[in-house]
DNA sequence: GAGTCTCCTTAGCGTTGCTAAATGCCTGTG
DNA sequence: CACAGGCATTTAGCAACGCTAAGGAGACTC
């Protein structure tokens, strides 16, 4: 027994009982042990933890750009694979979130890094880049699963997106949220057009560097 | 003794101990009462918790947009403030990650949506802005205070961005990446980078819509 | 003045992360 | 073959956690 068996053994569990699920004690018992073994090869709880998050990241599909493919698509499919990643354990986001990446990681990192340098991007608009989506890509799929996690313990289930399931008294007073919960696709579809905006803006901040110009558009508003 | 005045005070032991730090007794202790008091003002730690939450966001300083203030610049604005208002509070991010708003701040978001379809938006384009950005600013800033929570357990301090306190070594595998640490500036500049970014893609979706042109330019990549 | 309701206390249950010390086991060495 | 030595695990237990049950002090009502 060994490091990798326990932590594959705790990300199983993980996905049976969700994160507060995880006891020490709880993992011990389904490897057949008792639970101060595992303190002989983890220090503490949360280096077990952060083994886990680093495990699940690794397992990401991901390579530099396909022959011929924008750095466009690229961002995207990497947008993707991560949010499928964050999604494919129970409280994955949660996991994940606040752990520093390992050697490994960074070395993947500093690769996607010169990718996008090889398309034009300085290093420094390349880590934004990829900081930026990253992050939109945690903040989102945390959201994605903080409601079934609410769902477990309250009264009965709702059926439609993150601000939806409320007591229907309040929608009387939000028509237009109303109308735009209605009218906003399934998860998925927000997800893209989250995507979509993040790749245009990183397009439009590209662009006007090339440009020459120092101007920002968007924080140029027209006058009082 | 109120659910107001226990939730002033689990706020303030939150700054002074962290998220873990909040336990029922040690607030109980604050507050000059047995723990068990608490549980007849809330039903349970969770709910505590959530109405911190809300209250914490509550605080946001924030309306409709000023008189002649563009959308993006009001988007702008939004988004710092959530950013400040998270950053108020040790673990903010954290305390509200996954926490439904209440019927009080649905309201408000309600007239956020409204300020936008003045704008030109949609319903659900207006949604999926606000939507983005705030995933945005809750994946920001659950990163940032990430970094001092790890700065509490390890070893010895650093001194720069989420990535890069690290062993040294690692640096001299990953000459891209080292260089856009150092170029890129400080957190609150790459806070208003992604920002940036974001107004600008929500612009170039709104243009396009307008354009009547369902063509998506991001995806359209060149050829194999 | 008896009864009721509000708010808090005392006592304690089960569970958690984690530590200390002792125990079995396996391996290499004389 | 005996026997040291370390590796891996066990038994036992501590302090702290969220939370519950039962009861009591004080005010308020009829």
């Amino acid at each position: 027994m060994d490091r990798t068996t326990i932590v594959n053994a705790a990300l199983e569990l993980l996905n049976e009982v969700g994160l507060e699920g995880v006891t020490v004690r709880r993992l011990a018992a389904d490897l057949g042990v008792q639970n101060p073994a595992l303190y002989w090869h983890f220090p503490n709880k949360q280096a077990l933890l952060d083994e886990m998050a680093q495990v699940l990241q690794a397992r990401q599909d991901f390579g530099p750009p396909h022959p011929g493919e924008s750095w466009q698509l690229w961002l995207t499919r990497r947008g993707r694979e991560r949010r499928r990643i964050l999604l494919s354990h129970r409280d994955g986001a949660r996991l994940v979130a606040g752990t520093r990446p390992g050697p490994d990681l960074l070395l993947r990192f500093e690769a996607e890094l010169a990718a996008l340098v090889a398309n034009g991007f300085t290093a420094a608009q390349a880590l934004r880049a990829i900081g930026t989506l990253s992050r939109y890509v945690n903040g989102f799929v945390l959201d994605e699963q903080a409601l079934p996690r609410r769902r477990a313990e309250p009264d009965e289930p709702a059926d439609k997106q993150p601000v939806s399931d409320q007591p229907a008294d309040v929608f009387q007073a939000t028509p237009t949220l109303a109308a735009a919960i209605r009218d906003s696709g399934d998860s998925d579809e927000t997800f893209e057009d989250g995507l979509r905006i993040l790749i245009d803006g990183i397009a439009a901040g590209l662009k006007r560097r090339q440009d020459g110009t120092g101007q920002d558009p968007a924080s140029a508003a027209p006058g009082p």
